[in-house]
DNA sequence: TGTACATCAGTGAACGCGCGTTCACTGATGTAC
DNA sequence: TGTACATCAGTGAACGCGCGTTCACTGATGTAC
């Protein structure tokens, strides 16, 4: 291959940028290699310097985009319940909390995916910034599901229910093919949404 | 140095141990290398195949270890309290969601530590039954600060709880340095312990 | 208890390999006329 | 609209480096007598 026309350009850097929100959550940012990514995407591993200055910035994007995706699916799951507070919540929990969800990261939850990785980054990096943003849409997200006047009292539910969710993730993911697993995520989606379910 | 001593040697095996505990839970398994782990441990990396059969088996030996000093903790703390279960629950709930035990995960849980590194490692290796294991003893001491006779209702509390840690924990770890990161730790210790801390 | 020597824990150079990044090159794209 | 050519997106070899693991070697330890 030679010169890409401009379109073909955006094309491969949108393929890249997909390729890396999904093999960076699946591996972990350290877990892939540029050579894998452009791979993925159908691309050489020299070109990439033309569209990221680094990996790190390419990790940023990555992580940006992968909360953008998690965040669209809750926008769209909060507003097929019609206002409806309960029905709201159990359409963010119900899907959060399934095998299906355990054995697919690399197009689940960002805060979960990411959180481990982006803590062992240092404080500079701009990974980390991407990261508070995208958890900050995500708790507001949540905020809508609960139940309270109080804005501190809604905020704090929030994040409570959303250290629920990642927790019971991500336990259920370490313990994947134990009983322990399955158990996790039942026990937590019965206490967020009531014995029946 | 040539050949040790057996009494050396068994305290050599010890260093190597207690250095990848630590490191693995603050850089994960595969943030740390051979070279490193013997570094600290005050060795040259070539004797590491004396003491392991390989990186692999360090880990599951790190995990098994950096559980049993979490679990060893805990069961302090709650003896500590004397049979009291909400005295029983604060002794591991307070020290658990605080800026000390955020800032340095080498000495602090290793389910939150290694959780996310665990889960990435195929089905068959041995560091994700000695996660299990731990976890396992994790939850049954979590399972004694519950409230309530029926041993199934204990036990999902108990993991209801320790996913309320592990997320709490872990995000606050990802946010370190924003508002979002105190809020975290704050919100889930106020519902675990009530309002007055 | 003393001596001779086999054992083996730890050393450090070396192995093949994959990493992030750089760069000379290619040739279709985009542009100036 | 056609032509000449400058631009630059992508290629693939190469860079220095660190990885997990191996191995010939060293010399104090442990043992046999």
């Amino acid at each position: 291959m030679a010169r890409a026309s401009r379109e073909q350009t955006d094309k491969n850097r949108e393929a890249i940028e997909q390729a890396s929100s999904r093999l960076f959550r699946e591996r972990g940012l350290n877990g892939v290699s540029v050579a894998e990514l452009m791979a993925d995407a159908g691309l050489t591993h020299g070109g990439f310097y033309g569209h990221f200055a680094s990996k790190d910035a390419l990790a940023a994007q990555a992580c940006k985009r992968a909360f953008e995706e998690s965040n669209t699916r809750w926008e769209r799951r909060l507003a097929r319940a019609e206002g409806d507070r309960k029905a709201m919540l159990a359409n963010l929990v119900e899907p959060y909390l399934t095998a299906a969800h355990r054995a697919n990261p690399g197009v689940g939850c960002a805060a979960s995916a990411l959180a481990v990785d982006v803590a062992r980054e240092p404080a500079g990096k701009p990974v980390r910034q991407a990261y508070v943003e995208g958890l900050r849409t995500m708790v507001d997200g949540m905020a809508q599901t609960v139940d309270a006047d109080d804005p501190q009292e809604r905020h704090d539910e929030a994040l409570v229910r959303m250290a629920l969710l990642v927790g019971a993730l991500t336990l259920a993911r370490a313990t994947d093919g134990d009983a322990l697993s399955d158990d996790m995520l039942n026990a937590v989606r019965t206490r967020l949404l009531g014995s029946t379910g």
